[in-house]
RNA sequence: GCGCCAGUAGCUCAGCUGGAUAGAGCGUCGGCCUCCGGAGCCGAAGGUCGUGGGUUCGAAUCCCGCCUGGCGCACCA
C-alpha cells in the first residue's frame, strides 16, 4: 500500500532529523484496536534509550519533524508508552473499492514469490487401503498451501508420491491373496502385519467375478504376483477417485518404482559416497546424519542388501532438486516427525540449501458425531474414510473444517456442526455472506461485474460498518501473503469469517436498493462479494450465488 | 531415559517476527422479525495465558527449570 510506504519513509527521515544516525529495526503495522489508528509505530520506543530521553518525548520530537505529503494521513497521535498512531485520510480508504473491482478474481494475488519453483507434495498414502480422514486433512492443507503459493507468484507443482514398491506392497499382496482364498470359500488367514480391512475382501470378490474362480487355484507365487499388481492398481484407482471427488488434482504422480527403474537410488548413493557422508559398518551402509544434527547415523542399505525406507526417499528428494525445484514442501502425518531430521540431514549431505526441504506436519483428526468419537485405525480395518466423511458433510464443509485450524494442532472434527445449516457453522456463515451479496444483484437484476466505482464513494460510504468493510477488503492481499509465507491457510478462513461477520451486520442494518446511497453501496457489495469469492476459491471451496 | 510439538474463557481454537485494556466462534443469559432470504442481527457474563524463575521500557509471545498431554526415538514402512 502506498500510504504505508510513504509513512515509513517519512518516519525514517524524521528520525534522522532529530539526530539518530543508525536506525534500529522498528515496526509500522495495523494495530489490533482501531482506536489506535490505521497504522502504528514503535519507533520512538526503540530509539529512546539511545537518545537518553523518555519515549514519549522522543515521539513528540518525531511527530514534529514528520513531513508527509498531503492526502495520506488525517491525524497523528502519540499514545501509551510512546506509540505514534496514524489515522489515514478517507480517500486512502475508499481507494480500495476500485482496486478490488479492477483486479476482480485476481484481487489478493501478488508476485512476492518472484516465480520461485516450489514442489508441494501431499497425501502420498501407501496404496494399501482407502484414504481416511487424516489423509483428507493433509489433502486439504496441501492443496490450499499450493494455492497460496500460486497466488503469491510462485511456480507451484502439486505432487503425490506413491509407494508402489517395498514390503508394504508385499503385505498387501499376501493379504489380498488370503482374501481371494476366503472369497473362494476356503480357510485362509490374513498374514501377520497384513491389512485386515473389509475393503480387500471386496477387491477379492471383484477379482473372482472378473477372472473366474480358477484364479484362486493359481500357484501361490503366481497368485501373489497377480494380487500385487491388481491390488495396487485397484486401491490406487480408489484413492484417486476419492481425491478427485474431494477436488484435489495433482500435476505429478510419482511412483516409487520409478526410482529403481531409473537407477536413481544408485546415483544418489554415489553422490553421497562422493561427498563422503556414507560408510560401511556391520555389513550395512550408513548415512552420517549426525553430522547434520540427527540423533544417530542411519542405515541406508541393510546387511541383507535391501534398502531402508529412507533411501528411496532421499533419492526422490534429490530428484526433485534435479528437476529444478528451489523448494520442496512435504505435508506429512505427525507420526513421521522423527523422520524430518533424517531427510533434512540427507539434504544437507547432498549440499542443498537449508531452506530447500521443509516438512509440514499434520496432526491426527478426531471425528465426533452425536457426542461420540468415531474411531479409526488402519490396522484393524476400522476407520472413518475420507469418502464417508465427504459423503456426509459435503466437500465444502470437509475442506473448510480441515483448513480452519493450524495443521499442527490436534483437532476435533464435529460432523454435526459441519452439516449444520445455521450460522454456528463457519462454512455456511461465510458462504451465506457471499450469497447475500449476490442476492442484492439478483433482485436488482444487475451483473455484479457491471458496477463501476464513482468518485463520490469516499464521501458517501460513511457508516461504521462501511468503513470497517473497506478496511477489511484492503487487508486481504496482506493476509494471503502472510498465509503463504507461514504456510498457514487458517489465516484465510479466519479472515473470511471476520469479513463475513461485518458483511452480515452491514446487510442487516442498511438497505442498498432504493436508497440514496444505492450506487455506492452496490460498489461496496460487489467488492465484498468479490473478496469472499476469491478467498473461498483460494481454499477450494465454492461460493454459491444462493443457498 | 532422550527428542519434537502442545498446554490461552465451560468447549473448539486465534493471537502476526516481544507492544497498548489477551480475542473469535460455539455454549449460557438477555434483547431484535412490515425489510435485498430471520438459513439473520445486537448485547452481557465468562481468563492467576499449565507453573516457578530470568531477559527489558514492555512477555501469552524470547531463555531456563518443573508439571501435564500427544507423538517419535529400528538394519519397520
Amino acid at each position: 500500500m502506498k500510504a504505508h510506504e510513504a509513512i515509513v519513509r517519512a518516519l525514517r527521515d524524521a528520525a534522522h532529523t532529530i539526530g539518530v544516525s543508525t536506525l534500529p529495526e522498528f515496526k509500522y503495522e495495523t494495530p489490533r484496536d482501531p482506536a489506535h489508528g490505521d497504522g502504528a509505530t514503535n519507533l520512538a520506543l526503540v530509539i529512546a534509550q539511545a537518545l537518553g530521553k523518555p519515549p514519549r518525548a522522543v515521539a513528540e520530537q518525531l511527530v514534529g519533524a514528520l513531513q508527509l505529503p498531503a492526502g495520506i494521513v488525517k491525524k497523528v497521535e502519540i499514545a501509551g508508552p510512546g506509540f505514534i498512531n496514524f489515522f489515514l485520510a478517507e480517500e486512502q480508504l475508499a481507494a480500495v473499492l476500485p482496486a478490488v473491482l479492477a483486479a476482480g478474481e485476481r484481487y489478493g494475488q501478488s508476485d512476492v514469490g518472484r516465480g520461485q519453483r516450489v514442489n508441494v507434495e501431499f497425501v502420498s498414502a501407501n496404496p494399501t487401503g482407502p484414504l481416511h480422514v487424516g489423509h483428507g486433512r493433509g489433502a486439504a492443507l496441501g492443496d490450499a498451501i499450493a494455492s497460496l503459493l500460486d497466488w503469491t507468484g510462485h511456480a507451484v507443482t502439486r505432487e503425490c508420491y506413491v509407494n508402489d514398491a517395498g514390503t508394504q506392497i508385499d503385505r498387501l499382496a499376501r493379504s489380498l491373496w488370503a482374501r481371494v482364498q476366503q472369497a473362494a470359500g476356503r480357510r485362509a488367514e490374513i498374514p501377520e502385519g497384513g491389512y485386515h480391512g473389509e475393503y480387500l475382501l471386496e477387491v477379492a470378490e471383484r477379482i473372482l467375478a472378473r477372472e473366474g474362480r480358477a484364479f484362486a487355484d493359481l500357484s501361490e507365487p503366481e497368485g501373489l504376483r497377480r494380487c500385487r499388481v491388481i491390488g495396487v492398481q485397484s486401491l490406487r484407482a480408489e484413492q484417486e477417485e476419492d481425491l478427485r471427488e474431494f477436488g484435489v488434482r495433482f500435476d505429478v504422480i510419482f511412483l516409487e518404482s520409478r526410482l529403481y527403474q531409473e537407477k536413481l537410488i544408485e546415483q544418489t548413493l554415489a553422490d553421497l559416497a562422493k561427498r563422503q557422508y556414507t560408510y560401511e559398518q556391520d555389513g550395512a551402509l550408513w548415512l552420517k546424519s549426525t553430522a547434520f544434527g540427527d540423533d544417530k547415523d542411519r542405515v541406508l542399505r541393510k546387511s541383507d542388501g535391501t534398502y531402508t525406507y529412507l533411501m528411496p526417499d532421499i533419492a526422490y528428494h534429490r530428484h526433485k532438486r534435479e528437476r529444478g525445484f528451489e523448494r520442496a514442501i512435504d505435508i506429512w502425518g505427525a507420526d513421521h516427525h522423527g523422520y524430518v531430521a533424517r531427510v533434512q540431514a540427507a539434504m544437507h549431505a547432498l549440499g542443498y540449501p537449508a531452506d530447500f526441504f521443509r516438512a509440514e506436519l499434520v496432526q491426527l483428526v478426531r471425528v465426533m458425531r452425536g457426542g461420540e468419537e468415531m474411531r479409526f485405525s488402519k490396522r484393524t480395518g476400522e476407520f472413518v474414510s475420507l469418502r464417508d466423511l465427504v459423503q456426509e458433510t459435503g466437500v465444502d464443509a470437509a475442506r473448510y473444517f480441515f483448513l480452519m485450524r493450524r495443521g499442527d494442532s490436534q483437532f476435533v472434527f464435529d460432523v454435526d456442526l459441519a452439516k449444520s445449516q445455521k450460522d454456528e457453522n463457519p462454512v455456511y456463515y461465510v458462504q451465506m455472506a457471499h450469497a447475500r451479496m449476490s442476492g442484492i444483484f439478483k433482485v436488482a437484476a444487475r451483473d455484479p461485474a457491471s458496477v463501476t466505482p464513482v468518485a463520490a464513494d469516499s464521501s458517501v460510504l460513511t457508516q461504521p460498518e462501511e468503513i470497517d468493510l473497506m478496511k477489511e477488503l484492503a487487508a486481504f492481499p496482506g493476509v494471503v501473503a502472510r498465509a503463504a509465507e507461514t504456510l498457514e491457510p487458517h489465516r484465510v478462513t479466519g479472515y473470511l469469517e471476520g469479513l463475513a461477520r461485518i458483511a452480515h451486520a452491514w446487510y442487516h442494518k442498511y438497505r442498498v436498493l432504493g436508497e440514496p446511497e444505492e450506487r455506492e453501496r452496490l460498489v461496496l457489495a460487489a467488492a465484498v462479494r468479490q473478496v469472499l469469492a476469491n478467498g473461498l476459491r483460494l481454499l477450494g471451496i465454492t461460493a454459491p450465488e444462493r443457498m
